[in-house]
DNA sequence: AATCTCGGAGAACAGTTGTTAACTGCATGG
DNA sequence: CCATGCAGTTAACAACTGTTCTCCGAGATT
């Protein structure tokens, strides 16, 4: 199935690659919509011309970051909310997660938290389009559980979509928190999880 | 004590503020970061060199623009955590609150979301203090309730920044929504603020 | 009434931007 | 092996940017 790419299309994706690179690094310090098209293509050291090559616009370019900042968590926060119960277990697990992404993936962290209210239209879609699925995918983890039983399907999502704000909220909080304050930050995202893995419990208690 | 400014000052403060006014209504559709003291200028019907007499360059301005939208919240929100006790009624007032602000004030309100993390530092950090003073004020109310006996200060903490984040966010929310969602929006809010003083209630029961 | 202060205007500056058109050279498919 | 496709280049465009310096005129001060 994965047909050896010619060497022309491998010359192509190599510079594709290196323009969303460019272009994620030098949106740590500005948003995205003030992010210029030569600044981008002077940056990778190409005319600024290739750049229609690749991409429409810097919009489009920003849609594709989004792709590549999130599709990757959606096997390993399933993989991990699947192996784990509701508890203190999977509080800490979900936080290492975050923290790990943090550290390694520091600037897509970055633009997803910065474009996500941000001021391009296509981009604030497509992150809240990703965030949207995480949140159902987790609801539908969430379901499949004993502690779920009982539960009207609206409250799961609403939820769900606690854990996932929360998780960007947190993710956020790293970014912006200094090193020695990690776990500090670390420390009080595993408390609000465990408010609401609290509150979830006794979610139905007065029915 | 309330000096009458003279007709000179007068004038002053009035183009200043629509010089915020017009950069408030620009940033609708953009970032800080990419909105130009021409672009103000141009709107408001001034020359570009008089925006320097009220502001060092745009971030000073997106400062005094963060002071414009949280500054009267304060006591708005203190008011009404005093007023209320833990429970269905505090819960519907605020979201209340909430969706009342976002009515009224839209355009501060999408500023305040998109330049929590935005690209310009000061603001960044403008935003960021003004929040964790609304947490601390929310904290130091939670302490005076007889359902925090008991509570770490920390904890305490920790709980008023769900509450002010979660504030944060459905006002968001509610941005984005399209006005037939706005009830559906709430009511998901309300049932998370119900999540959240659930856990609270049950916070101390495993010790 | 004469002087000072200062918000705003005007013009000019060197740089920058996105986009167009026509080009070059090389991997590719017949 | 040759003709085609296409990633990337070069040059030029009008429009725009932030910032400086000089000036004006009307409110404020004495």
């Amino acid at each position: 199935m994965s047909h050896t790419l010619g060497i022309r299309q491998a010359q192509k994706q190599k510079t594709r690659q290196a323009l969303l690179d460019a272009a994620l690094q030098l949106l740590e310090e500005q948003s995205l919509s003030s992010l210029g098209l030569r600044e981008v293509t002077r940056a990778v050291g190409v005319a600024p011309t290739a750049f229609y090559r690749h991409f429409r616009d810097m919009a489009d370019l920003g849609v594709a970051l989004v792709e590549e900042a999130l599709s990757s968590l959606h096997t390993t926060l399933v993989a991990l909310l699947a192996a784990t119960g509701d508890g203190e277990e999977r509080i800490a697990a979900t936080v290492e997660l975050i923290v790990a992404y943090v550290r390694t993936h520091p600037a897509h962290v970055r633009f997803i938290a910065r474009e996500q209210h941000g001021g391009v239209q296509a981009v604030r879609s497509a992150i809240g389009d990703q965030l949207a699925l995480f949140a159902q995918e987790v609801a539908d983890q969430f379901a499949q559980e004993s502690e779920s039983a009982g539960w009207d399907e609206d409250d799961l999502l609403m939820l769900a979509r606690m854990y996932v704000d929360h998780m960007v909220m947190t993710a956020s909080a790293l970014l912006e928190a200094a090193p020695d304050a990690e776990e500090r930050v670390a420390a009080g995202a595993r408390r609000q999880l465990r408010l609401v893995s609290l509150g979830r419990r006794h979610w139905l208690d007065e029915r």
